[in-house]
RNA sequence: GCCCAGGUAGCUCAGUCGGUAGAGCAGAGGACUGAAAAUCCUCGUGUCGGCGGUUCGAUUCCGUCCCUGGGCA
């Protein structure tokens, strides 16, 4: 078995700069309580969140509106189109540009968003690996639509053999990946993924999670798919395909986007689309629920708003690197 | 009232030429290193509508009753 990393010493601590990390699974109310917290603490927002990013994207990302945006700086919203590929490896870098610039204004900076990939490579970093690579990328996707599957799975149990041995012959994305470093570096995903061991410490970070029973995120969830459809979402969609924005974008896989732009090409019952849309956000919470078990994550409950502020003053505070 | 078709897992349904049953979805748990709201793995005992009958044995056949659709009156 692996192990964690060993404990930093005090003397690597004091270097590190605090940041406050607010997360939970997704219509928990982790914005609410962030931007009543940077209010609070004099600080602004860095979203961490695959989908805020792209332009466009606003009612089903329930992305943070003007008014919020006005109140508290967000970071890290609207920073792509809705066309490209954003990753884990941009969003670590630009997420480290934009803490360092809130600190050097003497700010907070308060991490907050649900994809927990990225909050990882935030704390722990990202493995040396290529970029994507749209040529091999599209070559590999085909490869796999076409039925080729296993024969991709058998290349990578060569190149690779520490790899497919911890992927299952069906998970394609990774794959996908694990062949795509193959074939433009030809080294081993694997061994690039042993030698970094998300191992980086750059931050002091309080991680917060915000706690909600089950049964009540789920009827959240419900009620928030029935808002944003009233809201328009389905134009929204219908805008970016005639702008267009590829159905198969990484922007256009995302929950809601998805069944949509399907409703909106092959049609289908339009009642059918909100509940579909409510299943997939309510099997994604529990998928972040996964990683947040985890995370080592102290949980706040939505209402505890003051005491998580003296939990937060207290933490930048008695921290490495008091503001 | 009569005729027909159904009543099987939370839902939609398959199936058992008589040996107590299985898929999809839901739900639960897990994995996760440049698409991550992606991708993937694991988990299915339920008076097989009720009551009788035939049978070594009935969810399966027969009778009857109840319920739900549809048709005829």
């Amino acid at each position: 078995m692996m192990r964690g990393p060993r404990p930093h010493s005090l003397t690597d601590a004091a270097l590190r700069p605090s940041i406050l990390v607010i997360t939970g699974p997704t219509a928990s109310g982790k914005s609410e309580l962030a931007l009543g917290l940077a209010e609070a603490l004099g600080g602004e927002i860095v979203s961490a969140d695959a989908l805020q990013v792209y332009r466009g994207l606003d009612i089903g990302t329930a992305k943070p509106s003007r008014e919020e945006r006005a109140r508290v700086p967000h970071h890290l919203v609207d920073v792509a189109e809705p066309g490209e590929a954003y990753h884990a490896g941009r969003f670590r870098a630009e997420a480290d540009r934009a803490i360092r610039q809130i600190r050097a204004r003497g700010r907070v900076p308060l991490v907050c968003g649900g994809t927990a990939l990225y909050l990882k490579t935030l704390l722990g970093g990202l493995a040396e690996g290529p970029p994507r690579d749209p040529a091999v990328r599209g070559e590999l996707e085909a490869a796999w639509a076409a039925g080729e599957g296993g024969l991709l799975y058998a290349e990578l149990a060569t190149a690779d053999p520490e790899l497919a041995a911890r992927l299952h012959p069906n998970d394609r994305s990774r794959i996908v990946r694990g062949l795509e470093v193959w074939r433009v570096r030809g080294v081993r995903l694997s061994a690039l993924q042993a030698a970094h061991g998300f191992a980086e410490r750059t931050y002091d970070a309080l991680c917060l999670g915000v706690e909600r029973p089950r049964a009540e995120l789920y009827r959240r969830i419900d009620e928030r798919v029935v808002r944003m459809m009233a809201q328009g979402w389905e134009a929204e969609v219908r805008g970016l395909l005639t702008a267009g924005v590829s159905p198969d974008s990484p922007a256009l896989q995302a929950i809601g986007y998805r069944e949509i732009t399907r409703y909106l090409r092959q049609g289908g019952e339009r009642e059918a689309v909100a509940a579909s849309i409510q299943r997939a956000t309510r099997n994604l919470a529990k998928r972040q629920m996964t990683w947040f078990r985890r995370m080592e994550l102290e949980w706040v409950r939505p209402g505890e708003v003051a005491e998580v502020r003296d939990r937060a003053r207290n933490f930048l505070l008695t921290g490495s690197t008091p503001l």
